[in-house]
DNA sequence: AATATATTCAGACTATAGTCCGTGGATTAA
DNA sequence: TTAATCCACGGACTATAGTCTGAATATATT
């Protein structure tokens, strides 16, 4: 549920910036394919996954997390 | 150091709920041991370990993941 | 002092986060 | 058609999240 909802947010927000998951792993210093797991729903994120992520995609990491619960509840 | 941070964040908020380590384990279906590493700073959730923390404390976990950004900038 | 409760720490373990390298398919541009 | 970009997917791998058991050490409480 969290990891799935989690996989769309961050593709929505990645996409809002219009930033490739290459470019985006780029700026993560994450592997290309393990954003793909992340957007899929096949990973879930560590902490400081979470807010590396956030940093790249310009909202703050609670922020990011909000988006998730918001869906959730939804 | 998000790591760190997260860690003593949990502290005050297990403490704030007057809550032992090892309650705190069994609302959350962690183990015992496991809160403690968190807690010292020597493991990361994962995203879905934090919705499971937050809920147990009660705050979302947008709030818990807030705590930590404040620390850190400050 | 003694007993109970809370936490730390060690070690060995299983599950999974995250990497690396490549391939194939879809889309768009030259 | 060819070349370039993007993404899904596979497999094999390393690092670490999270479990389990038990013992040692604090920290009250009586």
């Amino acid at each position: 549920m969290v990891v799935e909802v989690f996989g769309k947010v961050l593709r929505e927000l990645r996409e809002t910036n219009k930033l490739s998951q290459e470019k985006l792993a780029e700026y993560c210093e994450l592997d290309r394919t393990y954003i793909s797991l992340l957007e899929r729903g096949l990973r879930q994120p560590t902490i400081t996954t979470i807010f590396k992520l956030a940093k790249a995609l310009n909202v703050s990491p609670s922020r990011l997390i909000e988006k998730v619960e918001i869906q959730i509840n939804s």
